[in-house]
RNA sequence: GGGCGAAUGGCGGAAUUGGUAGACGCUGCAGACUUAAAAUCUGCUGGUAGUAAUACCGUGAGGGUUCAAGUCCCUCUUCGCCCACCA
């Protein structure tokens, strides 16, 4: 008998793949269905690929290819997200370029891709550090500047003093650089950015119509944070000057009693006394200094007076104006009403500096009044307001809204915690930004027949320091001309945000290698959007930022829709067999191709990673358990020789046929139906049960028919998660040219799921007390009768009164006695 | 502090969404083959009692709804993730 031989028919069947590019999509294709399944494209890391990345892949591979073999037309493509930080550390290193090590490193990884056995279209192949496809990147930007979404604004900036560049607020996580850890700080410094926050609302909005994970929906409303208030003028007292707060609760207003500004409000010099002076500065330079951690948390909050004062619009108090740092300069108006009654942080402030506290809400009455002893937050009805006396908090929200606009000094306002997305970064390996600084012209975007604007070669790969890119040392590459006027001009030596890059390449992929336009809207539209995006990170940054685009070129005809990924596979990691991250400092990362190597092969690896457990679950690996799924595939491979080498043909009777028929089509709706729930784990287990059936079967002698049905079904069924095996037992059943790929997925026949009999389970009182085989469609009656007859059933109802009889048809029936 | 989610054998996990809890796999035990081991194959494997049939208990804890609860409702505990001075 053939003994399986993982390595030998997989590298055979590569190889035909290759070949034969079976996996090719086809554009336009509206004769059939369309699929577009995509992984989130990997950074080619020098470290190779591990576990995790494989059961990413291998989710995409199992879809792609169920699909391709239910007649769908599959785009599976592949990319390479190769700006950005590692390479151009590790060039600064080594001296060695980012372009070579890249290079390297995706010839690396398309090796393992490829040993892995996926069913890519390789003609679509992207690489978004390949002047071919940053020309495009850089258009994408030029679109935004057109239309005013891409600007240049000073502000205070996150900044990594060790990576020497600044970051989005998305890249600081906890206060730390997310690439190397170090504590960020804020620099004042002119950055270019995108007006993300133009699309709120709409960002909001669409996640109502998407099919992704709540968890991911959940973190990205929060990312936005929308908050619905109002805006109130307060006037200085004597200098007329207006003080603008924002504010969620306008019907605390008459319990305002002071007025605090973040310690960057423009006001803040303006306002101060001369006798503050010195300790309103001394306070300003420290907290603007201070990083943003020691600003958070649970900090004791501090602050001082300005000396100036600003009159409150519903009472005329006179209110004095603070600077203290809990307030944020970025959100709102930098500057709040602080009602210390009622907010905890008012409050706290309040204590410490001994300010007024006026209460303005009485607790509603289910309120415990040992809870309000010192300010209370929630509804309730107003006191000490006024005209409103009484009014519901709620009712109040609106009515001192509408005081204040007819006033003229306030109207009702959304404010968002999202800011906008700024991407400058201070780096050499990025896509340049494509602006050219006229003296006279000002900021002027590179003519688009000009693009790409070329990343000149190098040799000294580090930052300056002083907030420059390496590329602002290249002089002859800086110095240009206008291409207005034709004078003397400086290239803009920031580059673009490596999440800008992959903001767009879903709908490269449709059109990938187009020197005309960054996509065909034929082409893009006919595949995307994604009917699948398989991944395990990004849940916020690059998924917003996606869906940011596309609302972008949506509106400007680019694209027919405007969420680019129907439904997100948000898949968990693999963890150490402790349940430890794998890391290569603890050293006990797992090399797939070492896997394979080993003897295993790519069908048991991919096999087990889906079937470890549900793909959305972070999962431990098992050595037990992948040999497990090894022994499974070898059950099948032998089970297929036997049949193969039994020269012997048997008739089944026809119980065994039926036995037969109903495990096959058992399994074949099982798998079918959780593909398309995407519950892999079970798909893999309906498998490994329609094997069992088999091998139970096989005593009986083999048919030669039905037998070569049954296990060709096994193939197909098992073709997506281990495909090399599955065509190669195929093949040898019937003939080397044929390929699973062109034959049609197995339908199931419900007929063959019911037999003639059926089981009913019988309890008494709810509790299981036997079971009894009855004809499928029996009356209730006689089911009643053959399930009292039962002994053990007897046992419980003799003697007992028969209060009633549940049965449930084809399943239970439960007696009830008393 | 706020939000989201989870808790089922020795382990990873199943359970058609209210209808026979523990599928499938791992581990373990016993047996077959072998001079022997590995591999392979067969059987058993939630707990307690019993040779067994079977009974009782059992899905984090407590209560509730129901003929019937892992699944629904209330209270609590523990763990995980995300956000966090956002006015």
């Amino acid at each position: 008998m053939k003994r399986y031989e993982p390595l030998t028919i997989e590298n055979k069947w590569q190889e035909i793949w290759r070949n034969e590019q079976t996996y090719a999509a086809v554009d336009g294709d509206n004769s059939r269905p369309k699929l577009y399944v995509a992984e989130m494209f990997p950074y080619p890391s020098g470290a190779g690929l591990h576990v995790g990345h494989v059961r990413n892949f291998t989710i995409v591979d199992v879809v792609a290819r169920f699909y391709r073999q239910q007649g769908y037309n599959v785009l599976r493509p592949i990319g390479w997200d190769t700006f950005g930080l590692p390479a151009e550390n590790y060039a600064i290193k080594t001296g060695e370029s980012p372009k070579k090590t890249t290079a390297q490193n995706i010839a690396n990884f398309k090796t393992q891709y490829q040993r892995l056995g996926m069913a890519v279209d390789w003609s679509r192949e992207i690489n978004t550090s390949d002047p071919e496809y940053y020309h495009w990147t850089q258009w994408c930007f030029e679109q935004l500047f057109k239309t005013g979404l891409a600007y240049q604004k000073e502000s205070y900036q996150w900044w990594c003093p060790v990576d020497k560049t600044v970051l989005a607020n998305e890249q600081v996580e906890g206060g730390k650089c997310w690439r190397c850890g170090s504590e960020v700080e804020k620099k004042k410094m002119k950055q270019w950015f995108f007006k993300i926050t133009d699309y709120a609302d709409q960002l909001l909005e669409g996640l109502d119509d998407i099919d992704w994970p709540t968890k991911i929906k959940t973190m990205q409303r929060n990312w936005i944070g929308r908050s619905q208030g109002a805006e109130i003028e307060f006037k200085v007292d004597g200098d007329g000057q207006i003080i603008k707060v924002f504010t969620t609760r306008p019907d605390t207003l008459f319990g305002a009693t002071f007025l605090v500004l973040a310690p960057e409000h423009r006001l803040v010099n303006e306002l101060t006394t001369d006798e503050q002076r010195q300790s309103v500065q001394e306070y300003c330079r420290t907290a603007i200094k201070k990083s943003e951690i020691e600003r958070q948390g649970d900090h004791e909050k501090t602050g001082v007076f300005t000396g100036s004062f600003v009159i409150n619009p519903a009472t005329g108090a006179r209110m004095p104006i603070w600077v203290a740092d809990y307030v944020l300069a970025g959100y709102g108006e930098g500057a709040i009403m602080a009602v210390p009654a009622h907010d905890q942080r008012d409050y706290d402030f309040a204590k410490k500096y001994d300010l007024p506290i006026i209460k303005v809400i009485d607790p509603t009455d289910d309120v415990n009044d040992d809870d309000v002893i010192d300010f209370y937050s929630g509804e309730g009805k107003l006191i000490n307001s006024g005209d409103f006396d009484g009014t519901p908090t709620s009712d109040a929200r609106e009515q001192i809204v509408a005081w204040l606009e007819e006033q003229g000094i306030g109207h009702s306002k959304v404010t968002y915690k999202m800011r906008d997305w700024l991407i400058s970064r201070q780096r050499y390996w990025g896509a340049p930004i494509p602006i050219i600084h006229c003296p006279h012209c000002g900021n002027v975007a590179v003519p688009e027949e000009d693009l790409p604007v070329m990343l000149p070669d190098i040799d000294d790969y580090l930052p300056s320091g002083d907030g420059q890119s390496p590329l602002a040392k290249v002089e002859s590459w800086v110095n240009t001309t206008c291409p207005q006027c034709g004078r003397p001009a400086k290239r803009e030596t920031d580059t673009m945000d490596g999440y800008a890059c992959s903001s767009w390449y879903l709908w490269r992929y449709t059109d990938a290698h187009d020197d005309k336009q960054a996509w065909d809207p034929a082409k893009v539209n006919y595949w995307a959007p994604l009917d699948f995006y398989v991944g395990g990170d990004h849940a916020v940054a690059h998924l917003l930022y996606v869906r940011f685009w596309a609302k972008f070129f949506a509106e400007h005809g680019y694209l027919n829709f405007t969420e680019p990924v129907k439904r997100l596979l948000y898949n968990g990691y693999i963890n150490a067999p402790d349940g430890h991250k794998m890391s290569k400092s603890k050293g006990n990362v797992i090399d797939p191709l070492d896997v394979i190597d080993s003897g295993y092969g790519a069908d048991t690896l991919r096999t087990y990673e889906m079937f470890i457990g549900p793909y959305e679950l972070d999962a431990a690996w098992s050595t037990g358990g992948i040999a497990g799924v090894y022994r499974f595939l070898n059950r099948c491979w032998n089970l297929v020789q036997e049949f193969l080498d039994d020269q012997r043909r048997a008739k089944l009777d026809s119980d065994t046929q039926l036995e037969l028929l109903k495990v096959q089509h058992i399994a074949i709706k099982k798998v079918t139906n959780d593909l398309y729930n995407a519950q892999f784990n079970t798909a893999v287990s309906a498998l490994m049960e329609y094997l069992n059936g088999l091998s139970k079967l096989k005593e009986h002698g083999f048919d030669d028919k039905m037998w070569r049905q049954a296990l060709g079904d096994l193939c197909q069924l098992l073709a997506p998660f281990a495909p090399h095996i599955a065509n190669e037992m195929y093949a040898e059943m019937n003939g080397e040219d044929s390929r699973l790929d062109n034959i049609e997925w197995p339908k199931y026949d419900e007929k063959y799921l019911t037999t003639d009999t059926i089981k009913i389970a019988i309890q008494v009182n709810g509790k299981l007390r036997g079971d009894i085989e009855v004809a499928k469609d029996a009356e209730q009656n006689d089911v009643e009768q053959l399930a009292l007859d039962q002994p053990n059933v007897a046992r419980f109802t003799d003697g007992k009164q028969i209060v009633k009889k549940i049965y449930v048809p084809g399943k239970i029936l439960n007696i009830v006695v008393k």
